[in-house]
DNA sequence: AGTTGTGAAGGTATTCACAGCG
DNA sequence: CGCTGTGAATACCTTCACAACT
């Protein structure tokens, strides 16, 4: 039984949620859908139906076992202990705040490589690991079988790199450009917008008061 | 009629896809529901569904009047032209990647403050708003009236600020921390997450392959 | 009491199919 | 013709209600 993608978004926060309630102490800890209900706002009953769909979610007589529940829903997800390579490509304001975030300790996604056309900014800006000239982005991710990009270039740059990534074999496309990007072939994307997060949040607000 | 919150998303990233493809030397340009199918991958179908709960949408015999329906999204979301307020709180390299985004421009968003607990960064950063020490947050926000808040603050602080942010009339939330925040009574919060949108990419690779 | 898991019901969203229009 | 708009049908998702278990 596939999982629908709400319920897919639901797992992946929650997954989240449990890692940061789960202490290495106390490995026995449980936590009930209600007390996640509380937390995330969604109701329990839908919370139960999407642990369902997972085996050997931990469920016990007073809740779920955090840690096994996480770890069930890791191996659902179709994200084994693998790494999956990424790489940051536009290293402006935003592409290189990004250079040093720990968000993805603790994940499967590892940074590889950071692209910018701008050869200045590839030399002088220091990462935890290597930066090239946009000119090399192709062989540099075939090289390294980079799976993954964070896209943050310049507005007008969008489209045309967005593309290039996608004909090269990259498979998922974090979007940070404002520019709405086409459906690819072998490539998803998934979007990452300040503004629309801000849009989305004045409609909810204007539409309860 | 109330529009669904999945109808308000594609309507607000069409309104984003039309304002890219708004010139102003040709306002009689229209685009019909086939052709935004293809640049967003949503049907037809739906498209024209979502549409249809707009009036004055801009409808012609030869598909939509582009600069009319995006006018008629604006309306239509509740969001007319009427200024609203943001800041940013936690000016890290995130935060402050933001202070000179561009992306606000020919939105109804302004920034009009931004907070850090660290005084340094609030005296060395220059914005072109005026950054504040996150002890003054409440009195600026309600001096100010801001409305809406970015929230880029380190993980250990996430909660606390969020739960200021909500006590002091903060209408809504835009969270880049990796901390899922619960529900507040008054005040809405969206995700921004990169990660959770790496690993939405992931289980949709994983589940294609 | 508390918990999970799940059929059945209810409610939403999407797609189908086609009328009607320019 | 190709286009929009929409009733009807379908598919999907969430909630209800309760059995089973500790």
């Amino acid at each position: 039984m596939s999982i629908s993608k709400p319920a897919l978004e639901r797992l992946i926060r929650l997954s989240r949620l449990l890692g940061q309630l789960d202490a290495p102490e106390t490995p026995e800890a449980v936590l009930s859908s209600a007390q996640m209900s509380r937390m995330t706002g969604w109701s329990g009953d839908t919370i139960r139906r999407d642990i369902s769909l997972l085996k050997d979610n931990g469920a016990t007589a007073a809740g779920y076992n955090i840690r096994l529940l996480r770890m069930a829903i890791r191996r659902e997800l179709g994200i084994g202990d693998e790494i999956r390579k990424c790489c940051i490509v536009g290293l402006g304001r935003l592409g290189s705040a990004l250079l040093g975030y720990e968000g993805f300790r603790g994940t499967v996604f590892e940074m590889a490589a950071g692209f910018d056309s701008n050869v200045n900014r590839t030399e002088i800006l220091n990462a935890p690991f290597p930066l090239y000239p946009t000119a090399h982005m192709e062989t540099v991710i075939s090289r390294e079988k980079i799976e993954y990009a964070v896209l943050a270039v310049p507005l007008q740059a969008a489209l045309y790199t967005a593309q290039r990534l996608a004909g090269c074999g990259i498979r998922g496309i974090v979007n940070f450009t404002p520019r709405v990007l086409p459906l690819f072939e072998h490539t998803e994307v998934e979007n990452v917008s300040t503004v629309e997060a801000l849009y989305s949040l004045a409609a909810r607000v204007s539409r309860i008061t």
